[in-house]
DNA sequence: TTGCGATTCAAACAAATGTTTGATACAAAC
DNA sequence: GTTTGTATCAAACATTTGTTTGAATCGCAA
């Protein structure tokens, strides 16, 4: 880990990411890296001691780069609201997995981990997606009366989740279906303020019932 | 195609959909459908001509499967309301990919087809997710005021269907963050109504802004 | 029974893949 | 200049993989 100072394991590392991401771990050969890097054959062996070696690192690699572009908490001040907050999470989760196509490898190979999880899945739960859900659950926390039922938190935290993540997975669907949709950086601001509309107005009503349901502590009726 | 007279040919298709399910196209070797299915190493290549040919009819197999246990209309009248429609939807749908674990082979190969899509995706998608995916916006499309801008009902649309996909999708991760949690049969109830819960203040929410918006034909406020 | 097409089987084949090897080139330290 | 440790290279190795082959077996009609 620490730097990657020898030049041949960036060459072999960028190479990897890109045909990883392309054609998944088993259907990867080092021959086609060596190639695509232009470094010999026994290189990856050499480096990274073999082709799982190779794999974590390259994962590694994509996870710092993607996170160091885009972290958690992307261009927001610490009083923000939580709406300001849910909105950074949404558009820093977009950019960090698919929407900046530098980062569309990154988002790619955590999508075949979810499909086909190896011990890298692990790793990145515990680096990363764990204390990021965590965050979120915050955020929608904040953003329901007090006395909302946990369970409803935990829910309303996974269908937002899951329409972040909905423009990862469907890619090859939605470019069969409708072609001229990109989904690259001029889209962003479309895109995530669709998801806001959905989730915010979504919470804002699930919010109002609560505090109907049961009428003790918090009342919050903001009006947009 | 049609019947699957041959004897052998069951148990080979039985032996690939877990196999194919468990590891992928390309991690799956055809000795381990033949031992599992304990039939001779040639007689993939007798009866299907070679291991993508296996492939394509043991996706076929899984969907007629799927849809003849759970047709997208599951369970429904014809005068149903949108609600209920969506309802419908949600559950057929959960329950055609995932939440009965008899079809649970079918889901895991629809992922992996969206992740890595081969000839078989766009099989799919014509003789399927296309019409799938228009009934929706047509419920969808019901639910919200006459005058929704279109791109509206499309991404409130996606916004639904992700949180169906989400419990396909993220089976592993879930199962790692909260191993208590199943997602069988008996949690239909549950998942689907949190999903209803918040896609129906969502959609209800929407309208209302709609209407405020552009107070000019449709006025609905049916207060739940 | 005999004959014949369909099916099954063990064995082998050719290609591809991850890995290893031993020699070579190189650069810095002494 | 010599030495030493690192890095690169072509070649080969041992497995594994999808596929093919040709004989053996089965089912059944004539």
């Amino acid at each position: 880990m620490e730097t990657e100072h020898s030049e041949t394991r960036i060459r072999i590392l960028d190479a990897a990411a890109a045909i990883f991401a392309e054609h998944g771990f088993a259907a990867t050969t080092i021959r086609q890296i060596c190639s695509q890097a232009q470094v010999n054959l026994a290189a990856v062996n050499y480096h990274f001691g073999g082709k799982e070696g190779l794999y974590r690192d390259t994962i590694r690699y994509l996870r710092t780069r993607a996170y160091e572009s885009y972290p958690i908490a992307y261009g927001l001040t610490a009083d923000a609201s939580a709406e300001e907050q849910l909105r950074a999470f949404v558009r820093s989760f977009l950019l960090r997995t698919s929407f900046d196509e530098k980062n569309q490898e990154f988002g790619t190979i955590v999508m075949r981990e979810l499909v086909e999880p190896t011990t890298a899945l692990d790793m990145m739960l515990d680096e990363g997606i764990r204390s990021l859900f965590g965050q979120l659950v915050g955020i929608v926390s904040d953003l329901l009366p007090e006395n909302t039922d946990a369970e409803i938190v935990l829910a309303s935290a996974r269908s937002i989740i899951s329409q972040c993540l909905f423009y990862l997975f469907s890619r090859s669907v939605i470019s069969r279906m409708s072609p001229e949709e990109k989904f690259g950086l001029e889209d962003l601001d479309r895109v995530s303020e669709q998801i806001l509309l959905f989730c915010l107005c979504a919470l804002k009503e699930i919010g109002a019932k609560v505090n109907n349901a049961s009428p003790g502590i918090a009342k919050r009726q903001d009006q947009n």
